[in-house]
DNA sequence: TGCAGGGATTTGTGATCACATTCGCGCATC
DNA sequence: GATGCGCGAATGTGATCACAAATCCCTGCA
């Protein structure tokens, strides 16, 4: 779960149930090519079509959903091509977040890491995918929230709910021993202060997922 | 203006009035911190609450938009820390997408950026900031489609779209001969094929405008 | 057995309304 | 003359409704 302190803020409703539909999409809770209706989850929520439509309108703008021409609404089915530009677009973004975060990258904040990493082993074990998804995320998001740079940030995590629905297929059908292979290498750059090998460190790890795919053929 | 041909198609009115207003916010024709409202915008287009608030909500979504707390929708004024950030994603994003039109880069193409070019340097002698912006974003637009990477493409123009106010208030006050010196650059790279060449132009370009407003210390 | 037609149902779209909150501005008070 | 107060106007939010289009399913025919 990510964030959830106490809060006694009053939210309007559609902001509310973009934030639990946005939450499920990223860590992959919908399966790709699910449909959404208005009127189903306004029953299901207790609310009227209205917040629904413009937190359905808000995904889709951020292509967490996709719209069909007649204005249907679904989880989107991601071609090979579209996930390969994902991707790339991981590669080119978390590397410079990483980078940023580096020399704000104190004890405490690898101590995290490190528990992180932990969960994320044992939803491995559990061959949870949902929980293997959310830590890893987690994990990133954690460390380039040191970057102190929102707009960046803001971008992949973008990225990373159109990834959502694709990453639970994948990673439910992978299935293997994987422990975060990547994270200790970005662990350790971390603690020597080496920023070159973090980089390289984050661009393995973000594009070990795609490799994973391509190999499938799907 | 974008790809106009013409369409008997009929679209949504909450699409219609998304894309006027995404395109008269990229293109620097609202000032930042000017503010919208729900019934200003309806009478002014003549519709009603429900596809106003649809539109603006997909656009604050992108980011072409700020929300203040109390509900209140406005054109962002960005911060000197955000425009430098903005300004990074445009050089991780930009020159990986002008990489892979490359190879696609005809003679045909080269020749409709030249002409664009032309246009550009026309809109700077008359001192046009609009019309410079436009034709500016249209020569990177009109390169980076034979990219064939769509939902890279989509992420460039979000980060467009969020500059748009800020370098009307830019350009308008720059008001130099430039004209476009990396654009140059950039075409004599493609006509080489110099891949490496061509991604130092585009990274050049796009964070020459950078340059300025922190020169300005704003 | 497969397929095309048609009607009922579902669904998105846009309009309108009531309500609570916020904003803006003038007035009174110090 | 400056500042705080209060009231009216303006604004966003959510609910509901009418309508048109798309979808689905079932029936009948080849």
């Amino acid at each position: 779960m990510t964030t959830i302190s106490t809060r006694p803020i009053e939210t309007a409703a559609h902001d509310r149930l973009y934030r639990l539909l946005r939450q499920q999409i990223m860590v992959g809770e919908m399966l790709p090519g699910q449909a959404l209706t208005l009127r189903g989850l306004a029953k299901q929520y207790g609310v009227s079509m209205t917040p629904v439509r413009e937190s359905l309108r808000r995904l889709v703008a951020e292509g967490a959903l996709t719209l069909t021409a007649s204005g249907r609404v679904s989880t989107p089915e991601l071609s090979n091509e579209r996930i390969e530009e994902l991707a790339t677009l991981r590669s080119l973004i978390e590397p410079e977040l990483a980078a940023r975060a580096l020399p704000r990258a104190h004890f405490a904040l690898i101590d995290r890491l490190s528990a992180i990493n932990t969960a994320n082993a044992e939803a491995v074990a559990k061959h949870d995918a949902v929980s293997y998804i959310r830590t890893n995320l987690d994990f990133h998001r954690t460390l380039y929230l040191r970057a102190q740079s929102p707009a960046i940030l803001a971008v992949a995590e973008t990225v990373w709910l159109q990834l959502g629905p694709t990453m639970r297929a994948l990673y439910g059908r992978v299935q293997r021993n994987e422990p975060p292979r990547h994270h200790r290498m970005i662990l350790s750059a971390l603690r020597a202060g080496d920023e070159p090998a973090l980089r390289l460190a984050v661009r393995a790890d973000v594009t070990s997922g795609l490799r994973h795919l391509s190999q499938r053929g799907w």
